[in-house]
RNA sequence: GCGCCCGUAGCUCAACGGAUAGAGUACUUGUCUUCGGAACAAGUGAUGUGGGUUCGAUUCCUGCCGGGCGCACCA
C-alpha cells in the first residue's frame, strides 16, 4: 500500500510539471484523524520550486482525485502541508480477509528471499551457571532470528560454547576436591553443583598458591587429554551442564541447528593457525606476544593481544577461527552476533582484522549488542537466597504465575504448561520491550503483574479473543452480516503488522513488534470493553467475528516474533 | 585522558527530521447485574543544559553537566 502511495505521488508529479528527482515521506501518522498515510512532499517541494506549501499540496490533491484507486477513501490537505490519505472500508474489509485467509503466514515477507543469515546467540560456558546475560541474549537472538525467518530468510541458529579454558579447569579441581554430582539428581541439580564446584574451585585460585598451581596443571591436562581420571570427570561434567543448558532452550524455544553448536577446544588451535600464517602482515610481535594494532587502520581502534607471551590463543584469536569456521561451513550471506554491549570495542577490532585477512567477509559481519539487566527492587538474590541465574529466575518467574492460576478450573498439566509459557513471556517481553541500545531496569514484580505493558497481557488478550471466538461457534450469526460503515482503530492498527516487521529487521531491533503488539492488545480491549458482539441486536456480528479472529492470528504470530506462545488458556 | 553508547511524566519505556511528544505504572474519578474485570472510560504529569543547521529538532552538528561500557597478554 505504501508502494501504491508512494507511486501515485510520483505520477501526480510528473503530470503537473515537477520532474526532480526528491525523496519524501509517506508514514503512518500517530494520530488517525490524520489519515492512514500521511506524506511530507508538498514541504520538501515546496522550497525548492519557491511555492507555499500549502498551495502545492492542495493542488496534488486536486491531481490525486482525478484518478483514485478504490483503496483510498479520501485525500486531504492538513497542517503546515501534509497531505493525508485516508483508506477506503473496501481496503479494511479486504484486509481483515486477506488475515484470515493467510493464518500463520500472515505477515511473512519476501525482503529476505534466497538470503541466508546466521545469527549466534547466547553462548554459554559449560561447566559454569546459565547467567541472566545468558537469558537476555538468547531472548534477544531468538527474535532477532524469528524476525529474519518470517521477511524470508533461511536462518541458522548458532551457538558458542567454551570448554575448555581456566574456568573448567576450575570446575574439575572443584570436582575432584569435593566429589562427583550426585547421578540420582536431576540434570539440573547436578549442574548447579557444578556451578558451585566452579564458583568454590574459583576461589581457592583466588586464596590459596597449592589450589592455583594444581588447577594450572589440570588446565594444561584437559588441554592435552593426558590424564585418564581428569578425562571423565571432564567429559561428564561437560555433558551434563550441556544438558542442562538444552532443557533451558527448549523451554525458551530455541533449537540451534545441528553442527552449529561451536565449541572452543575445536575452534581455538583454527584461529591459532591463521593467526600465525598472518603474522608479519596483519599482526605484529610486542613484548613476546601477538597483537593488532587495530589503530593503524582507524583511530578508533586500538591493539588488542591475540597470542599471549606464553603462546596460548587468547578469545580474540578465538573469534577469527569461529568467524572463519562459521563461513566456511554454512557460508552465509550475513552473519550476525548477538553479545553484551561490554564486547562492542573488542568486535570491531577483531572484525577489522578479519576482514584484512579475508576482505570479501568485512561487509557480512554484523555485531549486535545490548544492555545488561538490573534489578530494580535491588535485590540480587533468588527466592532461595542464592545469587540470580538466569535459571532460577526463569523457574522463580513461572513459579509465580503457577500460583496465580493455582485456583482455576484447569488440569494440573495445563496449569504446568501455562505457567511455563507465561513465566517465559513475562520475562522475554521485558528484556524485547526496549530498545537494545542501553541496560535495561527488571522489575520482577512488575513483569507478572499481567498488566498493561507485559508479556502476559498480551497472552491474556489474545485469550479473551479466542474466547469469544469459540463461543460463537454455538451463536446464530444468520442475518447479521452488515458490514459497519465506521472504520475502528482496530483495523487502523492490524493491517500494518507486516510493515513493522520490516522495521524490525530494518534495524535489528525486537522492540518494535512488542511496542505494535502493546498497542495493538489496548486497542483490542477497548473495542472489546466498548463493542458488544454476540447479541441479538448485531447486525455486524459475522464481521465483528472476522475482526476479532484476524486480531488473534496478528497477536498470534507477532508474540511467535517475540519468541512468546500463546496459551489456548490461562 | 581517549573512544563507543545513553540522558524524555514520580517510576519503567516509545516516538523513519514532521502535526497537540505517545504508552504502561502510580495517583484521582467514573463505567459494568462481565461475549473471561487480569477489563473499559476520563484526568494530573516530561524532552539534562547552552549554542548551531532546518519551513520544522526528542531525533542531525557542537560546547558543558550526569550515567554505562571499553582501552595488551581474562572471556
Amino acid at each position: 500500500m505504501k508502494e501504491q502511495i508512494e507511486n501515485l505521488i510520483k505520477d501526480v508529479l510528473k503530470n503537473i510539471g515537477i520532474i526532480e528527482d526528491i525523496s519524501f515521506n509517506v508514514e503512518h501518522p500517530d494520530d488517525f484523524k490524520n489519515g492512514d498515510y500521511s506524506t511530507n512532499i508538498a514541504m520538501v517541494c515546496a522550497k525548492k520550486i519557491s511555492k507555499n506549501p500549502r498551495e502545492l499540496a492542495e493542488k496534488i490533491v486536486e491531481e490525486l482525485n482525478k484518478n483514485l484507486p478504490k483503496e483510498i477513501g479520501k485525500v486531504e490537505v492538513a497542517g503546515a502541508g501534509f497531505i493525508n490519505f485516508y483508506l477506503s472500508r473496501e481496503f479494511f474489509t479486504d484486509s481483515v480477509n486477506k488475515i484470515l485467509e493467510e493464518k500463520e503466514n500472515w505477515g511473512k515477507s519476501n525482503l529476505l528471499k534466497s538470503k541466508k543469515i546466521m545469527v549466534e546467540y547466547t553462548d554459554p560456558n559449560p561447566f559454569k551457571p546459565f547467567h541472566i546475560g545468558h537469558l537476555m541474549t538468547n531472548a534477544i537472538g531468538e527474535s532477532i532470528s524469528r524476525i529474519v525467518e518470517f521477511s524470508g530468510a533461511e536462518t541458522i541458529r548458532a551457538n558458542y560454547q567454551g570448554d575448555v579454558g581456566p574456568h573448567v579447569a576450575k570446575a574439575v579441581y572443584g570436582l575432584m576436591k569435593f566429589g562427583m554430582p550426585d547421578k540420582n539428581k536431576t540434570v539440573s541439580e547436578q549442574a548447579q553443583y557444578i556451578g558451585k564446584c566452579y564458583s568454590d574451585g574459583s576461589n581457592l585460585y583466588d586464596t590459596d598458591e597449592n589450589a592455583k598451581k594444581e588447577i594450572e596443571v589440570i588446565n594444561k591436562k584437559i588441554y592435552e587429554r593426558s590424564n585418564e581420571e581428569i578425562n571423565t570427570i571432564y567429559d561428564y561434567g561437560r555433558k551434563i551442564t550441556l544438558d542442562a543448558f538444552e532443557e533451558i532452550y527448549k523451554l525458551l524455544g530455541t533449537k540451534f541447528k545441528d553442527g552449529c553448536s561451536f565449541f572452543e577446544s575445536v575452534i581455538a588451535p583454527i584461529g591459532e593457525k591463521i593467526v600465525r600464517e598472518n603474522i608479519g602482515k596483519v599482526f605484529d610481535e610486542s613484548d613476546g606476544a601477538i597483537v593488532f594494532h587495530g589503530e593503524n587502520y582507524d583511530k578508533k581502534l586500538h591493539t588488542r593481544v591475540f597470542i599471549n607471551s606464553q603462546g596460548l590463543p587468547t578469545y580474540e584469536t578465538k573469534e577469527i577461527g569461529l568467524t572463519v569456521t562459521k563461513f566456511e561451513k554454512e557460508n552465509p550471506d550475513i552473519s550476525i552476533v548477538v553479545t553484551a554491549t561490554e564486547q562492542a570495542e573488542y568486535m570491531k577490532v577483531v572484525q577489522k582484522a578479519i576482514s584484512l585477512i579475508h576482505p570479501d567477509l568485512e561487509s557480512r559481519m554484523k555485531h549486535i549488542t545490548h544492555g545488561m539487566m538490573k534489578f530494580a527492587s535491588g535485590k540480587m538474590s533468588s527466592r532461595k537466597g542464592n545469587i540470580v541465574t538466569g535459571e532460577s529466575l526463569l523457574h522463580d518467574s513461572m513459579n509465580i504465575v503457577f500460583e496465580k492460576v493455582k485456583d482455576r478450573e484447569l488440569t494440573e498439566i495445563e496449569k504446568k504448561e501455562i505457567s511455563e509459557i507465561v513465566g517465559v513471556s513475562a520475562l522475554k517481553y521485558s528484556i524485547l520491550k526496549s530498545s537494545l541500545g542501553s541496560d535495561i531496569v527488571y522489575d520482577f514484580e512488575k513483569s507478572i503483574s499481567f498488566d498493561g505493558d507485559s508479556g502476559p497481557y498480551l497472552q491474556y488478550t489474545a485469550v479473551r479473543a479466542n474466547s469469544i471466538i469459540k463461543k460463537a461457534e454455538e451463536f446464530n450469526t444468520e442475518d447479521k452480516n452488515e458490514i459497519p460503515n465506521q472504520i475502528s482503530d482496530l483495523e487502523k492498527l492490524i493491517y500494518q503488522f507486516p510493515e513493522v516487521i520490516k522495521n524490525s529487521y530494518i534495524h535489528l531491533e525486537p522492540h518494535h513488534v512488542a511496542t505494535y503488539l502493546t498497542h495493538l492488545a489496548s486497542s483490542f480491549n477497548s473495542f472489546y470493553g466498548n463493542t458488544k458482539i454476540l447479541v441479538e441486536d448485531n447486525k455486524y456480528a459475522i464481521y465483528h467475528l472476522k475482526l476479532i479472529e484476524s486480531f488473534y492470528q496478528t497477536m498470534k504470530n507477532g508474540l511467535w516474533l517475540l519468541g512468546i506462545e500463546t496459551p489456548e488458556k490461562m
